[in-house]
DNA sequence: TAGCGTTATATTTATCTGGATATAACGAGT
DNA sequence: ACTCGTTATATCCAGATAAATATAACGCTA
């Protein structure tokens, strides 16, 4: 049996977390559903997990990531903004890649 | 200010962690030290942690990382094998080459 | 044979994270 | 006015994680 190579990238802004792959997944989801709470649900995270990690997004990304409506049709909800959808792409681009790259150094083990 | 990338990578064995950056901070200070309790001490993590990091290393290594004696001179110790010392030294090349993968990929966010 | 510093392990205690719950403001539609 | 489903926020409690403590075996040395 072969070893296998993992990773976890991260953006960071002022030392601050902007985005993993949990508030990529969060993104994903409000995008999908049109709001916070059911983006949660869909994650099965709750609802204050889910805010914070919005809330910790939209602080320390350089433009907003997403808007939000509060009360009115169907009591508001929220949605990505055109950085938001962008920054979802360029993410995941670039976690697959560091995929691939792991996976092609991993050889450099069998040598030992 | 511009974000920054970082990342966290680890090799599994049989869907078991095998190496991390913990776990090669732990090596390095067993071969610096000579025993698991004095490399513990200069992580400042218990004795504990330490033992159950190294446990786990060798149950998932392929060959055996460490040789430990109980008793004997000084109490007895712990030091690596010729194994142990050379994932250290692979980990290392490929997180090093990781990271500067994520540096250049990093220019994407600036396209948005 | 007593002492020492290891490795090894169990048990108890403390800390911290996260979940559950409750509450309020909001604003369009009925 | 009232309802509804949001966003927003505080508080309490439990489970999980980690630290602290205790105990024992080991084998060289004095």
């Amino acid at each position: 049996m072969s070893y296998k190579i993992k990773s976890r990238i991260w953006i960071e802004s002022e030392n601050n977390v902007f985005l993993g792959e949990g508030r990529i997944a969060l993104l994903k989801a409000i995008n999908e559903t049109g709001s916070l709470s059911k983006a949660a649900k869909s994650l099965k995270l709750s609802y204050k997990k889910a805010w914070h990690l919005l809330d910790a997004v939209n602080k320390s990304a350089k433009e907003p990531v997403t808007t939000k409506i509060i009360g009115g049709v169907n009591g508001g909800g929220t949605k990505l903004t055109g950085y938001g959808k962008s920054v979802i792409l360029v993410f995941e681009d670039i976690n697959k890649s560091c995929w691939r790259f792991l996976d092609e150094q991993l050889h450099k083990f069998d040598k030992i």
